[in-house]
DNA sequence: AATGAATGAGAGTTCATTCAT
DNA sequence: AATGAATGAACTCTCATTCAT
């Protein structure tokens, strides 16, 4: 993951391929022509087409960790760090768009060993996130009248189906949409009030 | 797309091995091979794979399609329609899941005339819930201090995310499960009562 | 293994030129112009260029097996046993040179799989002649003041360095130099008559 | 072919993998990276890969040579010095079996200059080896009833394998094989005494 | 209706070697 | 003396599709 000149533009060259045609309908030589450079030279930085899936995936999963470990240990009331989450998954997601478009289409075209690894980050995440729910159920804040994996499944669905729809020069802003899903999903899990 | 022992098989085992393995990487040749069928004999029935993978999203489209329109063509209060049809949409994609699966994997693959023909037809599905959701606003059932668009997108990537972690073999029910999501979506989306 | 026009062209060529040249330095493209083949042709017989090489050997470990084991079925005194086993593997080796040539040179070529099985069938054939030896040392016929490894080492060089310096051009012929070499041998392991 | 630290390393590296892997498996790449050295410091000491490997020739074909020379010009009784060189290349050989490996086996990889050249130092050896054999028929103590050239593959044959079965850690001794196999190659060709 | 041999283009990857530094 | 990025040609192998039978 060294950062130089080539090893950059093939990154990019690869991220805009993959995510427009799909992993599997890219060929590296496309990706070395796009990038302007030849395939030894991509070959000297990556060992494989693998390699250039696995670094989107990498560069998604470590952001969006950091985020969720940052929100988290600012604290605050349950919910508004929930919300806030929620908030900060959309506007990231907005901002790795072509990432996320790679990221729930191509994972089983990963190495089986890299596939695990993303699972496991994945699953991290997802815990993390499933305990700050479980507190606000203990708070009496969240309904406990449906079962957690679903509510969780429930937040994950409006980031993962962003880019199918979302166009960041469409009428929405990235602000605004992030905000209006945030409403949408803690008015859908929070307890009634009167 | 005639019904004939050996194109059932065929279209049975790329279903089951686009849904496991990804289109792109699945092969005529396992298809054949796991149908019990010669390449000849498919050749003689599906033009290209492409043919094969077409089908699936035939088959999902049009099975949706005719649901919602039944369900709108009963009638009953705006609301109840959407739940009904919210419902429908859940238990119906958990029994076309293997479909589902490919669905928003491999749109890409499809040809680009295919690609457009699926595009139309999920428009059509799109149009016509999204009338219901505009009905349901002019009734003031429904919130209009989020855009129309949104409040679809929430609709739709609950159906989308299904594939990605329902397991029929899980401790929820696909009749629990269809319920629970349509209460939250509507949770989400009614005006609140006062 | 199938006999058909493209196999028998294409182990034909691949045998000359792993002859000729050694197998790494063959391309599959150099086999498949010399057998006037197409490479898909080729492919849809032979898994792999291993396979070219590993049909070479099971020819050759096939039909030595073979000639030793009707030669010992036929019995006789011990030494006119080891003596026809003798003078039948160096003209056997004659007949097969090209595939001896390939046999010593590129055996570390073959899958670690293959090379076992080339392994273990040596061994059999190895303590079959190794038995022969066995008896006609416990018959007083065979010196033993010299280990039993070793004068089966000496038996083998001979077959082994046939390709490395007889020409079936020059002026031995086959038979000529089978019975010599033969000879040679007897003359080295038997005891001293007085 | 300076002596360097790093041209050592390198030739020890080449040696050995070429040895066990075969020349035309082991790259530049893990030469290198077992010398440890980079690429830019060997192609400072070696022109190409080639020159690596004809190194290994030169020194098996150097050594032997002098070898042979020394002990002919010590001088003695046709047969003793026969025996003297037999007894010596089978030690020398045992002493350089890595090289004798690869001088066997590998030959053919060689560019054309170098395979003549390397041909061309064989035939003096084989040209000063026959003189002496030629010289013990004219004396009567070997046999003429077969052929110069069939005595003297006999003679190179135990040479030639020694690198396929013989083991420095089994149980014959350098100095035990060496007697033995040039008393096996006496016996065979010297005429018998009573 | 069905076979399976054959095609030919293109896939990902390796590698000895060069060269600016 | 030594680095290591970069080249470019060649490598083995795959695959959707065709076609004579």
């Amino acid at each position: 993951m060294k950062t130089t000149p080539v090893a950059d533009a093939v990154l990019k060259a690869a991220l805009d391929l993959f995510a427009s045609q799909g992993y599997a309908t890219t060929s590296v030589q496309q990706i070395v022509e796009a990038a302007g450079v030849t395939k030894g030279a991509m070959y000297h930085y990556f060992q494989s087409k693998d390699d250039l899936l696995f670094a989107i995936y990498d560069r998604i999963l470590t952001l969006q960790k950091r985020r969720l470990d940052e929100i988290v240990a600012q604290g605050g009331a349950t919910l508004d760090v929930i919300r806030a989450v929620c908030v900060d998954v959309v506007e990231t997601s907005i901002d790795l768009m072509p990432e996320g478009t790679v990221f729930f289409r191509s994972m089983h075209m990963l190495t089986p060993a890299r596939n695990q690894e993303v699972t496991r980050r994945r699953r991290e995440y997802h815990d993390e996130f499933a305990a700050l729910v479980a507190r606000a159920q203990a708070e009496g804040v969240v309904r406990t009248d449906v079962p957690r994996p679903v509510l969780i499944a429930h937040f994950y669905s409006d980031v993962h189906y962003l880019s199918y729809w979302y166009s960041p020069s469409g009428p929405e802003s990235k602000t605004e949409v992030a905000s209006q899903l945030a409403d949408l999903f803690l008015r859908s899990i929070t307890v009634e009030d009167g």
